[in-house]
DNA sequence: GCGACAG
DNA sequence: ATCTTGTCGC
């Protein structure tokens, strides 16, 4: 049984990074009371449009405001499957670059929610040895099992193959729901509580977001020339 | 064989 | 994933 967080967060000051920074942050000071949680992250990377081989983009937005962040060529083409093995190098250089690291990341993609059990959450996870719980917006595998509430918070288990790999998850009224699942180091249950403690009416939870803005703008930045054109090959 | 397919 | 323009609702 997955219990219901007492209160909600006040929508953030969704046009500034600052209003985002600060929605984590709060949400963060009322979360940690169910783990010992102290600084939460999001990840996510950036490309641009159409060019699967082009250089990948990855930033790690954390809850005081600092962003860790790097650019890689992915050593092959978007393969569902297999984003892991395209995004990790890059999110991991990223990781690298953050001076102070979080104890928990909110990945943008699957976790445990994946055709083998591996999503680029649970890749991650191993890779930096850190609490990650995958965030995905669209489905890889499985099915919805029963029906989805309309209601913020409502929630159905995603099957896959028997199994249950994630859980659908409503932020918004009239959205679509996110599919949560185990990262690393993290229950499906304390995975969910943690997704709905963050969560600040949008679709999609305020670390994420961050991560996002952040991969787009080392994107940016790179097109501009403003990185010196620095990629790293691995 | 056919369709589906995170980002 | 990203791009672009327009429309709808609070």
């Amino acid at each position: 049984m997955i219990e219901r967080p007492p209160e909600w967060l006040n929508p953030p000051d969704l046009k500034t990074a600052t209003g985002i920074q600060r929605a984590i942050a709060d949400a963060v000071e009322t979360a940690d009371r169910i783990g010992t949680v102290q600084r939460v992250a999001g990840a996510d990377t950036s490309m641009k449009w159409r060019d699967s081989r082009g250089p990948i983009h990855a930033a790690i937005a954390c809850d005081d405001g600092t962003v860790g962040q790097a650019t890689r060529i992915p050593p092959f083409p978007y393969v569902p499957g297999y984003l892991g093995f395209r995004e990790c190098p890059a999110l991991v250089a990223a990781w690298e670059t953050l001076a102070v690291k979080p104890d928990l990341v909110l990945m943008d993609g699957q976790g445990r929610s994946h055709p083998r059990r591996c999503g680029v959450a649970c890749q991650l996870g191993v890779l930096l040895d850190v609490a990650v719980i995958g965030v995905a917006k669209s489905l890889l595998c499985g099915v919805v099992a029963g029906v989805l509430g309309d209601e913020v918070g409502a929630t159905a288990p995603l099957v896959d193959r028997g199994e249950v790999v994630a859980m659908a998850v409503r932020l918004r009224v009239r959205a679509a729901p996110v599919y949560v699942s185990i990262g690393h180091r993290v229950t499906l249950e304390t995975a969910v509580a943690w997704v709905l403690r963050l969560s600040d009416g949008r679709r999609v939870p305020p670390p994420v977001r961050a991560a996002h803005e952040a991969a787009n703008a080392v994107r940016i930045a790179h097109a501009a020339g403003a990185d010196g054109g620095n990629v790293d090959i691995l």
